[in-house]
DNA sequence: AATTACCCTATTAATTTAATAGAGTAAACA
DNA sequence: TGTTTACTCTATTAAATTAATAGGGTAATT
């Protein structure tokens, strides 16, 4: 399942990348224009900024902004910030991997083939779609 | 993330289809084999006999058998027992359809889109995939 | 009749997620 | 310079889900 958290932060980023200027965006202008708790949305921008996505500019008139185009912002990128890995198991994860603590041998695990198909089809997906392709 | 009930549940399924015989395998036999806790592995064994994919015989010798011939069990049925709904979210889901209650429209959802593809990337693999696959 | 092993209900512990509250701080503008 | 605006940060709590445990009940086989 979408985490609330990942679903408030696509939104909250496509609604950004649909701005016409480059101006700075209220958050409670987001919270308000997609239906988040304002307070919830704070954190995830706050997180969202943190790891390079979001500019934000503080005072009157300020607000978050995205630093990129949305064209060069990938999917993958921002899940991995979001919703953490894209993997189901870590045992398959790329940039989170963990051995499973409960799996003797990752190379007979019957759950280990599928989880590592599963994961090479999500990151195609995630891969050929950037925040761009949200708001088309 | 994959819940520990579908990763117990895949890793039994697979155990209980990599035997030579149709015989009856016990439940603490599958828990030793498998690192599962007994108790936990009874009720996932149960849920997936009340689903059709396993037969259990009682008394001495009993435990619980594969109905069908592993390459006619698709990962897509099994894990829509095991995990639930394969879509990351309600609104894009086959079998779980529910409207996302914070959202106005599915149409101009800018998420919407982007699981539209996620769920048809998965069901693509566990439509290719059967049980047959996983002892493979 | 006794044994084996599945079956079922209830409870609890642990974890994660989601939301809320409130105070603090930096920047802009008059 | 002072005031407003709006982001920043910490802490707490509520809710939901997941995972595990306990213990007794029941059906079938030998």
């Amino acid at each position: 399942m979408l985490s609330k958290k990942t679903k408030y932060g696509l939104k909250a980023l496509a609604y950004l990348a649909s701005q016409k200027d480059k101006q700075p965006v209220q958050i409670s202008e987001v919270a308000k224009a997609e239906n988040i708790s304002q307070k919830f949305l704070e954190s995830i921008l706050l997180s969202l900024r943190k790891s390079g996505f979001l500019g934000s500019k503080k005072g009157k008139g300020g607000g978050y902004y995205l630093i990129k185009d949305p064209k060069e912002v990938l999917m993958t990128d921002v899940m991995r910030i979001l919703e953490g890995p894209i993997a189901m198991v870590p045992c398959v994860s790329l940039n989170f991997y963990e051995k499973c603590a409960d799996c003797p041998d990752e190379a007979t695990c019957s759950v280990n083939k599928l989880m590592l198909m599963v994961r090479d089809a999500n990151l195609e997906v995630y891969r050929n779609n950037t925040l761009a392709d949200l708001i088309a």
